[in-house]
DNA sequence: CATTCATATGATAAAGTTATCATATATACT
DNA sequence: AGTATATATGATAACTTTATCATATGAATG
């Protein structure tokens, strides 16, 4: 398999802004307004970061009235979140303690 | 389950060094400069990205003479790709047509 | 068809990440 | 101990990504 599809895969989850709306999908549908409202995101930023998620087939939309309603790919994108959360709990205080990861100009502050 | 850690885990994958790493690592052990060699990239680079692998937890090392070799944590980072595996090809060709995720200051050139 | 509310888009400054350079430390061998 | 080879580390410049601002487009309704 291909190792760049690999990567944007992971790219596209790695994100706080798609996350969080990818989490808040999971629930239930939601139009751009209401991703807003619940996430404390700007607007525009919601709908690149939307635009990118319905590129990559992640999500879809409809429009209602002069809302569009954006949902999430359900069966597979949650299939591979739960997979990822059997494996998670082991490695999760490790990646939360590494500095290259958190980052902001690695690790530390001197 | 913790947002960031799933964050973090998508990260530490996203890099190109770091993945190329895990899918070398992947066949067999390997000591830094094996690792650099056979993918072309410089030393330091490579020992910055084991770095962090090893300290979320997907390779371990061990020395053997003046060489460390690391090996990856095999059963569980198996298990995680080839299980994503199973989805990517439906994602494939809509994450690489991504102008965000391929970006390089966003999509087409003028 | 003008207005209002909702969403999208382009450009770019700001923020974040990575590779590289210079150098330090580790290991083995004579 | 001195040298050679292997690996690690810190600082930072170069690069990449993101959020934001300004503005455009879409949809509905009087």
């Amino acid at each position: 398999m291909n190792e760049l599809s690999y990567r944007l895969f992971f790219k596209a989850f790695s994100n706080k802004t798609r996350f969080e709306i990818i989490r808040l999908l999971r629930r239930e549908q939601k139009s751009v307004t209401e991703i807003c409202k619940d996430l404390n995101f700007e607007q525009s930023r919601v709908s690149h970061n939307l635009k990118c998620l319905e590129a990559c087939g992640f999500v879809s939309s409809k429009w209602n009235g002069k809302n569009k309603i954006y949902s999430l790919d359900k069966k597979h994108i949650l299939s591979i979140l739960d997979n990822i959360d059997k494996h998670i709990e082991r490695y999760s205080k490790r990646l939360e303690s590494c500095g290259v990861l958190k980052n902001k100009s690695c690790g530390v502050i001197k």
